[in-house]
DNA sequence: CAGTATCCTTTATGATACTG
DNA sequence: CAGTATCATAAAGGATACTG
């Protein structure tokens, strides 16, 4: 077993932790566990993303061997993306991120609020 | 119980997730989950953080309650950050993430060699 | 449909200098 | 020590136009 400092600049690790914290491959990972989807699908019922993200993001879960992609030669072309073994085991990590996030959103907004208060005040 | 789409572009839990999911942030979380520890202790145990970032990351920590800061009135002035109770229990789903990372880094790298080989070989 | 290529704007981050 | 302020630059991201 080896084992990686995160807390080195250089660690594979961290880059890794980056990559897959990454505001849009956590939310592409949410719909893909649901099943195969496609892109187009995919920029849909992601609001905000633009195509060049989605694409670029697709792009480099794959290449981190997250998703995997499908071809269908009709025409125009048909393009499946879905996880594969791997990123399956990552989105139960992903979605206990989520559920945390959702339990703790109040708390955080309410300790924002008293923050902004506190800070505001000063002047 | 409030339920929040993460899909749709101003749901304040994207903009959690996304917070959370911070490179700095994760990292910071790891390090204090030991305990109390002083601006430029963790400044120096992360390597590659600059004084700009680390600032900025515990700043927005202390805002949505992750972590809280004691001053202590020595010359020079003394800072200890700490985690909240909340900011704990966030800690426990982020290093489910990071056992993730360390134990799934040699299958991603090898995902990405095959993936640039592919590629490469096209040229 | 599912992209890629380009240009251009915005945001993030780093380096440096300064302060209580 | 623990920051803040400022400036400069790099990186991220969006809009648009084009292609197999």
């Amino acid at each position: 077993m080896k084992r990686w400092d995160p807390y080195s600049a250089a660690c594979p690790t961290r880059l890794l932790l980056d990559r897959i914290a990454d505001k849009w491959t956590v939310l592409v990972l949410g719909l893909l566990s649901d099943g195969p989807v496609r892109f187009n699908q995919l920029r849909r019922r992601i609001e905000g993303i633009s195509q060049k993200m989605l694409s670029q993001t697709l792009k480099s879960m794959e290449r981190d061997g997250l998703v995997s992609k499908k071809v269908f030669p009709t025409v125009p072309v048909t393009v499946e993306y879905a996880l594969t073994p791997l990123g399956r085991t990552l989105t139960k990590t992903i979605s206990e991120l989520e559920r945390w996030a959702e339990a703790h959103m109040d708390e955080v907004l309410k300790s924002q609020k008293r923050y902004d208060v506190r800070s505001g005040s000063k002047v």
